[in-house]
Parts: structure tokens; sequence; C-alpha cells
DNA sequence: TCTATGATCGTA
DNA sequence: ACGATCATAGAG
């Protein structure tokens, strides 16, 4: 059974998001291309609480997608080279944001770690910030396959959440589909 | 305008 | 341990 994620999923406590985020899909049609990755890592950015959270200091032309609708996508350029992606979280108005930090790419079947290569893998530019995943006809969503997660590891000090399968794991439950 | 810096990554 | 490389934010 495949359910993309509606808005109800993402207009949560970003914490709470990061970690059901692990073991979902994350699916973008590009350019004639689909790409698939199940996602192995998140990050939570909470807003005026959280000192770490780029909504710290407010909304800005760069991260008014996290103060926006949740389920909104917000991608940054950093550190001159890099394309960070995160989904928009909790209620409008908020700042909030879970930052993907890792998936298993289902072209290549092989585990893609950090923000930086996952924003590589899906082709992310700053136009694809502020668009709406939950729509029915987006680009970029956010699918749940059923996949079970063996055990996830939480990081809930610094709001890091991973899936501890080996990426064969993740392979063999969809080859059993 | 101008400048400092970053939710990173590859190379050494 | 360090350099790449530039959009962004905040200051002037």
């Amino acid at each position: 059974m495949k359910k993309k994620l509606k808005t109800p999923f993402f207009a949560r406590k970003a914490e709470i998001v990061a970690r059901e985020l692990i073991g979902k899909v994350l699916v973008r049609h590009v350019g004639g291309h689909r790409i698939e990755g199940i996602i192995l890592e998140t990050e939570a950015y909470g807003g005026a609480d959280d000192p770490a959270s780029h909504a710290f200091k407010g909304k800005t032309d760069r991260n008014w997608p996290m103060f926006d609708e949740a389920g909104l996508s917000y991608v940054y350029f950093i550190y001159g080279m890099h394309y960070c992606f995160n989904v928009s979280t909790g209620a409008k108005g908020e700042g909030g944001a879970v930052l993907i930090r890792g998936v298993f790419d289902l072209s290549t079947q092989e585990a893609v770690s950090g923000p930086g290569r996952v924003g590589k893998l899906f082709n992310f530019r700053i136009e694809d910030s502020g668009v709406c995943t939950t729509k029915a006809d987006s680009q970029i969503f956010f699918e749940d396959r059923d996949i079970s997660i063996e055990s996830i590891e939480s990081s809930t000090r610094i709001g890091i959440h991973k899936a501890i399968d080996k990426p064969w794991r993740f392979l063999g439950k969809l080859l059993q589909h």
C-alpha cells in the first residue's frame, strides 16, 4: 500500500515528524526521471526555541517556508556548493522543519549519507524551495510504503534520527511485495 | 553597498 | 585539518 503523506502528517512538532519520516520514501519527478530514496536519517529544527535553527531569528526571504504551512520544501544553498533539502513542519506562523540527512537511493541501491549528497542526488536548487509537497500533482513528495524499520537511533538532544537497519534490509523488504 | 559566515564535503 | 566557493543576513 502506497500513500502520499498529507499536510496533517507534517503539521506536528519537528521532532515527531523527523522521527516518523524515517522509512518513508522521498520522491521527485524531474526531467523525465523519477528519483526515489528511503529516508534513513533526519534532523529536527524548531523555531524561536531552537538556537541551531534557521528559524531562530525569525522569518527571512530564505527561510519563509519554515513559517508557512506544513509540508513545504525548504531548500537552501550553503558553503558555496551544497543544496540542503528540508520539509516544513508545525503550525503556520511557527518556525520548524526537518532536514533530510540521508537516504537509500533506490536507483543505485546505495546509501547516500549527508544533506549535501542528498541535495545532489535529487538535483535540488533554490527554485525548489517553497514548493508544496502535499498537493496531488506535486513533483516532490513523500510516500508511505509500509517499510518497517528494524530500529531507529535517536539523539533527541540534537534532533537527529537515523535508521540503523542495513541498506540491504530495505531492499529485501521492497522486493517482497 | 560591503563583509563575514555557514544545518558540508572531498582531499590530505 | 583545511580549502572550496557564494548566497544570505546583518551591518554601515
